[in-house]
DNA sequence: TCTAAACATGAGTAATCCTCACATTTGCAA
DNA sequence: TTGCAAATGTGAGGATTACTCATGTTTAGA
């Protein structure tokens, strides 16, 4: 006697950590714990990533992990809101004075480019993002990420385009953006001459569209 | 004592049957594994997936399961590997007879269409292909499936502008056949409305770029 | 009919995530 | 200073699950 239902589709919140460490203690304890997660998944992938391995690393018992996190997912997840949170900063700071079509031009061609050679440099970010259409949690923090970092570019649209229909102009931010995740985890999944190319002919495509009309 | 060379970074090979089902009478068995394994990937999607659940409910033993199939992704990459074969006959079906802008534009149109019906209709084709980011294997098949596709791409816009370089072409091609798979795969795990009007614009896009020049 | 290869079985192995009962440390109020 | 509650630390062990293998059964063909 199995359960028929389907209880995956229920959105599954993402785990914050189970207990916030409140000592300086277990402050330092934590980051020394997410610092032997990083380099393990840089070593081996974040697949590979042994809970008791990070433990051992990290000095630290097993249980005092899980203190903090409750599942290995959150160890992840705790990693990737690092660099999400570190990048929107930079991209809005970007996109933040770009007052015409050439501009736009600039910023958006270099935006790309430090997305292009992070994933390049980052075996830990690259791994944790491509991992993102599996885990639910991790996939909805990107989306968020995404919206947020498409927000600034529709602002820079409105700005360009006052004329244009404004969920138009979303529509067209958040997908280009989206695109443009992709167009770079394309790109490093293929050798680097090509890699280029591709990822060349998508900021051509994009700035098509963005400033079209 | 642990190794610290990274064993992940080789390519990881495609694993195939173990042995190939020879007699009619295991034909039919690995059949209704694959079969059992579809049901519980629509139900449960293919991490919660268990061997076991597949075995008992095709009616074998968790061991012929292993007889025919070398571990778990391999029963998954069975699956996809179907998809894929059905779709490349309609992909190079619809681009086949292609003659100019406007038949590219209709052509072109549909396909993105009946992509989008397929994930949103086949919950075993959006589990397999939205995990394809982690595995390895999934995604070295996607990505070969994905050139071979963009290859019928190619041939058509070839036809239409004959005068482009062939590489810029190929390029434009692959990618713009990437994001469509990645436009559709955001547009399913948006809500409905919102998936329609970035699918919209993802033709839009994807058409200015493909008819440009 | 006989035999070798293909096929079938499921209890058992190994690996790994995570829990929990108990020990220790810290901050702070009396 | 002292006492104590809350926070933190520990690691053996429970639970799950992918996968193996020794052994038995069925099939095809000579």
């Amino acid at each position: 006697m199995e359960d028929t239902a389907a209880p995956v589709s229920s959105q599954e919140q993402i785990a914050s950590p189970r207990r916030a460490p409140s000592q300086q203690r277990s402050r330092e304890r934590v980051e020394r714990m997410l610092a032997a997660a990083s380099a393990l998944i840089a070593e081996q992938g974040s697949d590979a990533m042994r809970m008791g391995e990070v433990a051992e690393r990290a000095g630290v018992s097993i249980g005092s992990l899980y203190q903090f996190f409750p599942d290995k997912r959150a160890v992840v997840w705790a990693l990737a809101e690092r660099y999400t949170a570190e990048s929107q900063a930079c991209i809005s700071a970007a996109l933040a004075d770009v007052g015409d079509a050439e501009g736009l031009r600039q910023a958006f061609s270099e935006l790309v480019d430090i997305y292009y050679g992070l994933f390049l440099a980052e075996p830990v970010m690259r791994d944790i993002w491509s991992g993102t259409q599996a885990d639910k949690a991790l996939r909805q923090l990107e989306l968020a990420d995404s919206r947020a970092n498409a927000e600034f570019l529709t602002a820079v649209l409105k700005r360009l385009r006052p004329a244009a229909d404004p969920t138009a102009l979303e529509t067209t931010a958040f997908l280009v953006w989206q695109m443009g995740e992709a167009a770079v985890r394309l790109a490093i999944s293929v050798d680097r001459q090509e890699g280029d190319r591709l990822v060349s002919a998508y900021k051509r495509m994009a700035l098509r569209e963005l400033l079209a009309e």
